[in-house]
DNA sequence: TTGAAAGCGCTAACAA
DNA sequence: TTGTTAGCGCTTTCAA
């Protein structure tokens, strides 16, 4: 900057002012400098430049979620980066994977980047290592998963009634007997799916049957294992619900391994690519992970724009997807 | 950082060399410093630091690329994280959507940050806005398609023998009635995996038709109702090559309308997601997402410390996975 | 309307 | 080993 002004042969603070369009500058004057930038290819530097403002903003935002390559996570990232275009805000996001120390490490790593806001899929159950940064002004908005030890807005799935009402879907079919097939029960998440499970139970009158019940399923094979496990139990199950992603595809792969698919039935929490297409084409209850993450980014951008209201913590709605495997009746046995 | 050296009584720059772990201070001292900063919640502020040091490196690599939540781009962008995140580098990621004025936009925005390199999967003809950038030593890595009317790095897929090798799996099983369904043809890839069609096409002596022939296919939709209408033809074909992704998944939509997805064989252009839990299970030639990102990353950080060998392009090799769509013979009809 | 001086938070270069 | 001074590239403040 200071070269182009040399250049034009004004001052360093009339560049500025013409690269930030200030006006109050005579055409003439903003013409000579405008040219002498293109001929010394000046491009401004915004760390220097939001160091001195007044405001010290850096146009960006953190994001922290599971793994940008899981097809939850993209989207949700891909929504909040849409929201964040739109103001001229670049996102940077990081993967967790589920580890409680990089969740910390990589918020502190942006917190001294200086990002206007966070956005948090959070893995550890205590994000209280970020209350200086609230109580210093920091706005930070949760996704998926509410914070603890922390008061932050929140964004999550119904996660609870959504698996109820997946359930209820079965027992609608007839099924008394059903299996649920769950992600680490650490997660929150999976926890309030389970109790989802559990409502339907009851409000059935049906009783809990742990043999039927398995928790910490963290992959595809994990899962199959499991489902193939439950047919060599005296009373298998007639359907099973399924509270993951890779879980139900788990599930899937071992019904048709049995030879089941068309016998046992089948819902799975969380919708994916292809379930229309898979025979017989999966039910689900499907999240929206795109409007999860358009909310969490305009949560966050009206924080950042000064609203201080109390907490809050939006639910957003699931929706069961009616395909077929989730309506084999009970009795095909 | 001022504040915590007067607390601590020292200089600033003691409280510099302990943050920064330069060592040269004493021990208690050191501790001293330790204690003020935790104290007053010290975080130091990395863009001043940047803006000072010698190298001015933001340890930021900025990535454009077509759409963050897409698979392939997800699982490149996943790979990129990690390999910098070994190094403390932080990822600035933008979706381009194929829209030529957003490449170029966004590409400036990540450069008046300073990021210490860019990946790119380009959507444009002409990179040579990048010129400048590339002549005062930004180093730029291109991925998926070659950059034009510019001089850089780029990490490719073998497109052009992925798809003749896919076209030639399906000739060995006697077809000579093969059609092409693909993507745009103005992207570079797409225009490659068509010629590898025409290659193999070729080398069996089967004369090229232009009727079962169809490009600038852009979703599913457009590649179901392209399939179905294949099949008005008075000599339909008897195998279809899909040159991508989504043209696969409509093609195979269209199969199951029509009920031939036992007749006509299938073979798609890059893996997808349960193809191997579909009736039948889909063949593709598959590409290695996460291989390209890594090398990708891999490639920038060599230039980033210093490699100044001529240009390179990297193939990475396709494979062909056989699942059964592919291997449906000729002359079931 | 324009510019000079100060300083954002930090590190380089040098001196003590 | 510690501190002092200057200055990274920019904006603020205030004066001309």
């Amino acid at each position: 900057m200071k070269d182009v002004a040399a250049l034009a042969g004004v001052s360093l603070k009339t560049v500025s002012r013409v690269v930030n369009g200030e006006g109050a500058v005579a055409a003439e004057l903003a013409d000579r400098v405008r040219r002498a930038a293109d001929q010394l290819d000046f491009k401004p530097n915004r760390a220097a430049s939001a160091l001195r403002r007044r405001d010290g903003k850096t146009r960006t935002i953190g994001l922290l979620l599971e793994d940008v390559s899981n097809p939850f996570s993209a989207t949700v990232l891909r929504a909040i980066e849409d929201v964040a275009r739109k103001r001229g805000v670049l996102v940077l996001a990081g993967s967790l994977d589920e580890e409680v120390e990089t969740e910390r490490a990589l918020a502190l790593t942006l917190v001294e980047r200086r990002v206007d806001g966070l956005i948090i899929v959070p893995t550890g159950s205590d994000q209280s290592y970020l209350l200086i940064e609230r109580r210093s002004g920091m706005q930070i908005v949760f996704v998926d998963r509410a914070p603890r030890l922390l008061d932050a807005d929140s964004v999550l799935s119904d996660n609870r009634d959504g698996a109820r009402s997946g359930c209820e879907h079965l027992s609608q079919s007839g099924h008394r007997r059903i299996a649920f097939l769950g992600d680490l029960r650490s997660i929150a998440t999976a926890e309030d799916r389970f109790q989802g499970y559990l409502d339907s139970l009851r409000s059935h009158n049906i009783a809990v049957d742990e043999r039927i019940i398995v928790h910490d399923l963290r992959s595809i094979d994990a899962a199959q294992l499991a489902t193939r496990a439950l047919f060599d139990l005296d009373a298998p199950p007639t359907a099973i619900f399924a509270g993951q992603n890779l879980v139900t595809m788990g599930a899937i792969r071992a019904l048709r391994q049995l030879d089941l698919q068309r016998r046992v039935a089948l819902v799975g929490f969380d919708d994916f690519l292809l379930a229309d297409l898979l025979e017989p084409a999966v039910t689900v209850v499907a999240q929206d992970p795109r409007r999860i993450g358009q909310v969490a980014a305009e949560l966050l951008f009206d924080r950042m724009d000064g609203d201080s209201a109390p907490s809050r913590s939006v639910v957003v709605p699931t929706t069961l997807v009616v395909r077929g495997s989730g309506e084999i009746p009970a009795g095909v046995h």
